[in-house]
DNA sequence: GAACCGTGGGG
DNA sequence: TCCCCAAGGTT
């Protein structure tokens, strides 16, 4: 594959350190940053306990790294403890319900995330609780891909593995100047990562790139001067570090509506049921709506309402998933009736403990507010 | 390779 | 308000 010129340009003797693709001096450098700022996060050990010979758990190097599969620390840091408190290790995992863990999922999406989570427990569990300690054995586990599993192997197992995620991407686009889109680059860019890794302290040498990428070579207004590898990047020294990583530009999202029904009873409960296991929000439970595509008049609403009744419009909320934004016309009835097949009724006290997705709960909170808050015992 | 799959925060 | 996009994986 097509390495950049950085090795003919420095073969060809530019003195100038920018660009010069001196990995091993990269890494050190970035590592002497990281022991002095790098972040504390709840599921990593910190360099100085490092040297004291403390080495990070597997199962929370794991659990951390799906959290965080296009997901920001900050979101996942509560959920994480929440996590770890119910299910301390790999073993109380496997032995939890499913159901549990959609519902301790909640609100963090990609939910797909969190049923291969589950099915991953449940083999780790199976074969002795150990997870595997290589790239390729982690890599067949549900859930795991090419950069989860070099993330476990290098952080959990110190193995020299190449980890490349957003943050490696823009901080190698950077420091290259990698102009060809990020979608055509990446086989160059896993090539730079690959010969920079050093072989001592892989996994701090990972980790140290994803802060930096996180704290300083953030995607807008880069903090360059602050940046250990100033000196060694051809984007502060010629150009517009924003310009990379290069991405070509994103369609549109298109728009669909649809109509969502909250029954409630006279005690408070709400009527609710589980989605498929499979697609959008699989396995997460929602109140009945119509398709999301459907157009909004009276036949419709009146044919998949859960059963007929006094439907009341109440509202409407708006919610943008990855690929389409959503509108959502929502009515509300109140009843007594049994709950019809495949639908539960959930207690008022329960409803902010079930599996609901963000955008269920918008259309709960337009119907009854505050039903989806933890209640406050006194 | 491209479509699908959530949500929240920053600018 | 709107746009960007984040420690990606699966099909």
């Amino acid at each position: 594959m097509a390495l950049h010129d950085q090795t003919r340009k420095t073969a060809s003797g530019d003195s100038s350190k920018a660009a010069s693709g001196d990995s091993r001096h990269i890494a050190s450098r970035l590592l002497g940053w990281y022991d002095a700022h790098h972040r504390d996060l709840p599921w990593r050990i910190a360099p100085r306990e490092m040297a004291r010979g403390m080495r990070p758990d597997p199962y929370r190097v794991w659990l951390s790294e799906v959290m965080l599969q296009q997901t920001t620390v900050e979101a996942v840091r509560s959920y994480f403890r929440a996590f770890v408190q119910k299910w301390p290790d790999v073993e109380a995992l496997a032995a939890a319900r499913a159901e549990d863990v959609m519902k301790a999922w909640a609100g963090l999406g990609y939910y797909s995330r969190a049923r291969n989570l589950k099915a991953c427990a449940d083999l780790v569990a199976r074969q002795g609780g150990r997870f595997p300690d290589t790239q390729t054995a982690l890599r067949e586990l549900p859930g795991i891909g090419a950069y989860t599993a070099a993330a476990i192997a290098a952080i959990a197992f110190d193995q020299p593995a190449a980890v490349v995620d957003g943050n490696v991407e823009r901080v190698v686009s950077r420091l290259f100047s990698i102009a060809t889109p990020l979608s055509e680059a990446k086989g160059d860019i896993r090539a730079y990562v690959e010969r920079m890794v050093p072989a001592t302290r892989p996994g701090d040498f990972a980790q140290a790139m994803m802060d930096l990428g996180a704290t300083i070579c953030t995607p807008r207004r880069p903090r360059c001067m602050l940046c250990p590898l100033r000196e060694d990047c051809s984007a502060t020294v010629s150009s517009d570090p924003e310009r990379f990583p290069v991405r070509l530009p994103r369609g549109e999202k298109p728009l669909r509506r649809g109509a969502a029904f909250v029954a409630v009873r006279d005690d408070g409960a709400i009527l609710l049921r589980k989605r498929a296991d499979k697609g959008l929000l699989g396995g997460m439970t929602e109140v009945p709506t119509t398709g999301w595509t459907a157009r909004i008049d009276g036949a419709t609403t009146d044919a998949a309402a859960p059963f007929p009744g006094n439907w009341r419009p109440t509202g409407r909320i708006g919610h943008v998933f990855t690929h389409f934004a959503l509108e959502l016309d929502v009515f509300k009835a109140m009843t007594d009736a049994a709950a019809p097949a495949g639908h539960f009724w959930s207690l008022a006290h329960e409803i902010s403990g079930e599996a609901l997705p963000t955008v269920m709960k918008k259309v709960i909170e337009a119907a009854i507010p505050g039903a989806t808050k933890k209640q406050r015992a006194h």
